[in-house]
DNA sequence: CAGGCGAATGCCACTAAGTGGCATCCTCTC
DNA sequence: GAGAGGATGCCACTTAGTGGCATTCGCCTG
């Protein structure tokens, strides 16, 4: 209405897009919302459509289920990751797993509009106390991981059958979880920048794996 | 009938507990064979309950879901892997993930008999190609890792909180993973010696993920 | 501005996983 | 051999997810 003249061309995506788009966040908004309140399993899709005044046919266009639309925030994430990945800089002699730091650390920061962290603490929650939402999420994690393995081969020539680059994208992707976990659980203050600070203490924990020795039985009280 | 005279006591498990275990190893053969053979999807639970003639009820007090039991022989062996752990004797000194391994070795050793690895091949195989087995099998992994996690709190006194540690576990399994891999995608002889084997290749990967570097992208053909 | 094209949506019927309740049957024990 | 209790079968029900088709709505062209 307030916006452009006929004939000045619109920056912004078509109407249809756009509609398609915020369809999707009054879903993911609403699922968000109600699944915090009533659990998963305490929420029907019917009952989440009727709320979003959307059919559950329209619902399953645009989500392949009810856990990923639990899941979008999360989701959303790794696809920017991905993104980030594709643009990056090549660093030669820089370890692979730095750069994947790097990378998701970067994806982070691009998703700080908003209300992001907010949602993804929302999601980050019910994942921890929904084994579907759980295994879904570990199952995106896993494709996500090719997707990148996938990338990596085709842009910095690094072997994708390479089992070592494999398991730094799964370290990786495990660390973050762990980074994850202390931001959601942490009693206040789960902001983005929080996030980051958490993220960056878990990914550093990760050469210590390798050394860490089992104190003797004896050793302790 | 061969067996025990009436007053001699008999060392096997009470006949209902048999019989348990009987409709249980009938349900994931016929599941494993159905699955294999049409697909996850292509099969439902009540042809699979007539084939071995139980009600679908019976089937649910068995197993939780459709998923596990497809993957009950790979399940078995984290169960082994858990007992192996509560059983190990301490290593003080060495580093834990070394143990680690151990365990699991130990445990695909116990699970060496009858025709456990074809079992094995099969799940896998079916995994590999089926969403919603393979989200199933990531969360059961999860599951696993904080069971251990826990056991290894309570015998050797390691934090459980300690990012390491749970980090140690979550490349132990992601590892073993991709030693699965290898070996269920070999074109032969996916024998328990191999896979023992293939294991090995991959946990022998792990130091590597640290250091591994990229390739400039001048530096190939 | 009319009108048509194609994408997105809504509606309806349907399949199949998973659950609760209750009657029945089987195994163990005394 | 008789009773107690666990395991099973059967039935009805909920709900996630899908296919098909009519309808609507945004877009583009004449």
């Amino acid at each position: 209405m307030a916006t452009a003249s006929s004939h000045s061309p619109d920056p912004r995506p078509p109407l249809r897009e756009r509609k398609k788009q915020r369809t999707r966040e009054a879903l993911t908004d609403a699922a968000l919302d109600l699944f915090t309140r009533r659990g998963f399993d305490g929420v029907t899709l019917d009952e989440l459509c009727d709320r979003v005044e959307v059919s559950k046919r329209t619902f399953f266009r645009t989500f392949a289920s009810k856990e990923e639309v639990a899941m979008a925030p999360y989701e959303d994430l790794w696809r920017t990751f991905i993104d980030d990945l594709e643009l990056r800089p090549a660093s030669p002699d820089r370890p692979v797993l730095q750069a994947l730091q790097d990378s998701v650390l970067a994806a982070m920061q691009t998703m700080d509009a908003g209300d992001w962290a907010h949602r993804l603490l929302l999601c980050t929650q019910l994942a921890g106390k929904t084994p579907a939402i759980e295994a879904h999420c570990l199952y995106f994690c896993d494709v996500t991981v090719r997707a990148a393995l996938d990338v990596l081969h085709r842009r910095f020539s690094l072997a994708s059958h390479d089992l070592r680059l494999r398991l730094a994208l799964d370290i990786l992707v495990a660390a973050f979880h762990r980074g994850l976990e202390t931001w959601a659980t942490r009693p206040q203050a789960a902001t983005a920048d929080q996030l980051a600070t958490d993220t960056r203490a878990a990914f550093a924990a990760i050469p210590g794996i390798l050394t860490l020795a089992a104190v003797a039985p004896a050793d302790h009280a």
